[in-house]
DNA sequence: TATAGGTTATTTGTCACCGAACAAGCTACC
DNA sequence: GGTAGCTTGTTCGGTGACAAATAACCTATA
């Protein structure tokens, strides 16, 4: 790799780093030109340079997060496992990938939950992320329930609403008690309760 | 009451219902004092006149909401109502007031997701009503045990805190997918569910 | 290998815009 | 006539965007 594809990688880093960071501090509203490159080392006018617009910027962080963390630890680890396994390992997989690194996941969820009040394009990104995530879930569980480690009588869309809520009411209490509030326990209790709501009961039915 | 009362009231009243339309259609950065005052019918300085700042403003809208509903409402219907049924009772006036009047929930579900990024100030208020929400839960839990309606190996703020992420979650995906998301059946199922996880069950233990 | 000339990365200067806040003035009520 | 409600004019700070200037780098050529 040649001295200025270096430089522009280092460069790219610092600023999205800086830019996660500023969103998970102080919020997607404080999140100025002046502010990124500042806190980067740069200068205000490289965030412009680099990725055209603000939008710019966010749309490659995100891509950043979801493409390379979703993608390759959620979507990996929760292949093979079948019905329950996968749905424990769903919820269980973004646990493990906040006790490792929190940074990621956090500026996603804070992303999520301020893109509510402005832009209409990542709204509209997150709608579908949203679509694909529950029909996922949903996916899952009816796969449980045709190799019978899920019972019969769950509603795969039902299950599939509930367990993202408790995801995303995690990662609001976390973001809003920041450093007060432990996201660990509380995603290893949705997953036990989802288990033990879903398998399939010998006395049930 | 004099016609000066009245009319202070009428603009009051018509302010607060434009800042909060407003907020839920456009999300809290929209909400401007141009546009408030455009929407309400009056000139953009009467904002600044009446409720002295912004933050003015938004504080007597969280009151509002809060003082006039959830204390009217959400309070009284769990008064008597013990243990689980304190639980089930709590969600479903969320329900019931949502199904009569969706929108001063909705507007307080925007403000508390927005707040992460914004204010320092609101951001410690919700961390507050959240505290306060998870400390009720836990002790209808606790309540709960108590009296035999709820088994006695659930851990009450485990409890609380998933219950509210349920809450929360829901809120999230129906203000994301503005009327495509129905959140009744959601809370229906969260009720539901949490009913059947605490209930003292005879075979279980 | 030295360096000139071109290319890419980064900074600085500047513009147009928007928002909150406040003050001074105007209008409705009493 | 006086007070309370409301409006208009204005200021000030801050923002994203872009263009022009500068610095770092690369390559071809002698």
């Amino acid at each position: 790799m040649t001295k200025q594809q270096e430089r522009t990688e280092r460069s790219t880093r610092a600023l999205l780093d800086a830019a996660g960071a500023i969103i998970v501090e102080e919020g997607f509203a404080a999140m100025t030109f002046a502010k990124i490159g500042e806190r980067a080392g740069y200068s205000r006018g490289l965030v412009t340079a680099r990725f055209g617009s603000k939008e710019g910027l966010v749309e490659t962080l995100i891509d950043l997060i979801v493409n390379g963390w979703s993608h390759k630890n959620v979507i990996p680890a929760t292949k093979g496992a079948d019905g329950i396994d996968g749905v424990e390992t769903l919820i269980m997989s973004i646990r493990r990938q906040i006790a490792r690194d929190d940074t990621g996941v956090k500026v996603l969820y804070a992303l999520m939950f301020e893109s509510l009040g402005h832009d209409v394009a990542l709204k509209e990104r997150f709608s579908r992320l949203h679509h694909t995530m529950r029909r996922d879930f949903a996916g899952m569980v009816r796969q449980g329930i045709r190799d019978g480690t899920i019972r019969p009588d769950v509603d795969p869309k039902r299950e599939a609403v509930l367990i993202i809520s408790g995801l995303r009411g995690i990662g609001y209490q976390w973001l809003l008690d920041q450093g007060r509030f432990d996201p660990l326990p509380a995603l290893d209790y949705l997953a036990q309760t989802t288990v033990d709501r879903l398998v399939a009961d010998k006395d049930a039915q």
